[in-house]
Formats: C-alpha cells, structure tokens, sequence
DNA sequence: CATTTCAGTGAACACGTGTTCGCTCAATTT
DNA sequence: AAATTGAGCGAACACGTGTTCACTGAAATG
C-alpha cells in the first residue's frame, strides 16, 4: 500500500502535461497538437497515452485549467506585496509581464487559442479569462470603493487591454517586451483617470 | 483575345477564395482548413489548387490580405457618415459590429489566428491590425488636436479594447452582441475623458 | 504465496494529408 | 489551319494521424 505505483502514474502524467507544453509554440499551437509526438517526448508508446487521458481534448483541458491555475495564484501574490506599499498598476503589469516570459506555453494557450477547437475548449477558456475579472471587480469595489456598474466596465476594459498586450508579448523580444508593460501601465492611468472622472460626474449629478 | 480563358480561371480563383472563407468556422481555424476540402467545396480537383496558388500557405495570406482590405473600407465609410454629426464612437462601434456579424470568417482570421500558425502569417494578422491603430492615431491627431504620444496610447488601447470585444462577439448571440456593443462604448468614453483629463494635466503643468 | 489489478506495449486498422507527374483538350496565338 | 499554351484531372506516393485490441509483467491485494 506504498502507492508506488499511483507514483509513477502521476509521475508519467506530469510527463505528458509537460510535454505537451513544451510542445506548444508560436508555429503549433494547441489543434495541431499530436498524440505521437506528445507521448515520443514524454517516452511512452502512444497507446499508453489513454491510461490517462480519454483523448486529445481531455489533455487540452487539463493544460487550461492547470495554466489558469498557475496565472492567478501568482498574480494574487502580487496584489499582496502590493499593500507594503506602491503603485498597484505598475506591480501587477510587472508581475503579467514576467509570467508571460516564464510561461509561455501556457500563455499561448490562454491568449491565442479561441477558435479552431472545440466548444468545450473555447469555453474553458473563456471561463478562466473570466476569473481574473470577477477579482479585479471585487477589488475595485472593496478596496476603491467603486460602485459595481463601474468597476465591471473598467475591470472589462483592463483585462482586455492586459492580455491583449501579453498576447503581443509573447512574440516580443526583453526591450519591446519592457515597452509594451510602460505602455499599458499609461493606458491603465488614462483609464483609472477617466473612471474617477466617471464617478465625480455621476456624484454631482445627485 | 476576349479573355475567356483568364475570366474563368479568376473565377475559379474566387471559388477557392470563397470556399476556404466558408470552411472557417469555430470548430476549425485556419490550421485545420484542408486543401483536399477547399477544392472540393470549390468544385475542382485537388490537384488543380496549384493552378492559382502556390501552396496552402499563399492562400491563407490572400485571406488576410482580402478580410483586412473589406473591413477597412466599411470603417472608412462609416467614419464619413459621422461628420454629418452624431456620436463618432457609437457610429464606429456599430459599425464594427455589424461586420463582425456579416464577415465572421474574415474576422476569425484576424483576430484569433494568432498562433499555430507560420511567422509570416502571423506578420500579416499584425499588419492589418496595426493598420487599423495607425488610422486611428492620425484622426485623434488631426480631428480631435491631440498630441502624438497621447493619441498614440488612446488609438491603441482602443483597438486592443475593440478588437478583444470583436472576438467575444463572435461566439454571442444578438442579445449578447449588443450588450458587448454598448459596454464597449461606455469603456471608449471612459478611455476619452481619461485622455482629456491627462492632456489637460499636462497643460496646467506647461 | 496465489490471485488480481492495471500501466505500458507493439501490431494493425482505416483514413486524411500535401504534393508530383504526365496527360487531355479547349482557348489562344502564330 | 497549325502550333502552342495552360487550366483541370486521375493516379500515385510517402507519410502522419487517432484509436482498438490482445498481450506482458510488476505492484497490490487477499
């Protein structure tokens, strides 16, 4: 009742999770992902592949869940370091920006992979992106004291922004990398500007 | 000299063109299209794809090539229409959704072929869309008398905003198209006081 | 210690893929 | 009217794909 054997079949699954990361790059993405050259790097037989994932699809929602995963335990890491002090915006684009050039594979997956799967998948997807909105509402509205309409409208626009610009990172080299995080750092200030200038409006209106 | 010849093999050009667009869906992106199910949809032998295009790759430029050219047109048209008055940012936003509804393909194409796909490729997608920034920095610049730099962030933090909205919209029904229509009217106007603020700003700073 | 469980295997199946080659035959040119 | 051009075609090639099936042999169980 050691579990050696449950051992080594986690151990051969992370394999297979982490081959098929390393597997994912700019030239293939997740559809053309291949069973074969998923279980070659991962030095099983291809058949033995389905003593841990049904199929194709099941191997693809794993790798989105599990990257979703990764991506908000750390960004919420850095929302705590952020309450010692400094400015937010810049702590998290910083904190975005680093993940995006140490998890690539992940990234591509989350930012790149909406169309050419399955719906399953394409929802799956969607769902994570909509984790990291409903906390940045939550933190509009607790901590900056936003009233919800508003904190949805501005959490909505910075996601959108944020990944849009990590999605552009991915293909980008240290110093355009470091040029695009200055530049949604500014965009995020013009839209925090205009948010506030939102609310004084509507207070003065009452 | 009449030219019977060369018509017909435009039109069998525009056959195969037409076919991939309408192979495009959801389900199978751009990496997945098949050039064995293209012709057949195009009514010709497989074999005869090369007769009109030097491989598959060829034909996926001219898709973005074609897709971008039509949707700045209609862009274009819309923003003459706006200077016989009425909101410049509801007008476009309209507009763009419209196309997103009638173009889905073209639209897929550019704004979720990202990765999984060759560097040229990928190239184009971002050529087209930078088109469309660079179109926009110049009307903030000239119409509207913003600085350079500050036009700059707007037009892009816009486009990232739009076209992200654009991609959800694919998959939504018309409810939900138009619920994501005037939430992405409400961030751009947000985005523009916040642009004003900072300009002003900058200003009383002189 | 005998029995059962099950991760991993190798062979095979049925199929779809992009691309090449040599051919036909109507439109075009000489 | 004869010669040339070239769009379209059918056969074939070499290969990669996901998945099934009956099997082995070590770990786990009774």
């Amino acid at each position: 009742m050691a579990g050696v054997r449950a051992a080594q079949k986690e151990k051969t699954r992370r394999a297979l999770i982490q081959a098929a990361m390393n597997q994912l790059s700019a030239e293939h993405g997740y559809a053309s992902l291949s069973l074969r050259e998923v279980t070659r790097e991962a030095g099983i037989a291809p058949t033995s592949f389905y003593r841990h994932f049904q199929n194709m699809e099941e191997l693809g929602l794993t790798l989105v869940d599990e990257g979703g995963l990764t991506l908000r335990q750390l960004l919420r890491q850095s929302r705590q370091q952020i309450a010692k002090g400094g400015s937010i915006i810049r702590a998290s684009i910083t904190t975005f920006m680093e993940f995006v050039t140490n998890n690539t594979a992940i990234f591509r997956l989350l930012l790149q992979e909406k169309s050419g799967n399955s719906r399953e998948f394409r929802l799956a997807v969607t769902r994570e992106v909509e984790h990291f909105t409903a906390e940045l509402v939550d933190y509009l509205v607790d901590e900056q004291k936003f009233e919800r309409y508003l904190a949805e409208l501005q959490a909505d626009a910075i996601v959108r922004i944020v990944f849009s610009a990590g999605a552009d990172a991915l293909d980008a080299d240290a110093k355009e990398r470091h040029r695009l995080a200055e530049q949604t750092i500014a965009q995020l200030r013009i839209i925090a500007l205009g948010a506030e200038a939102t609310r004084t409006a509507a207070k003065t209106r009452e």
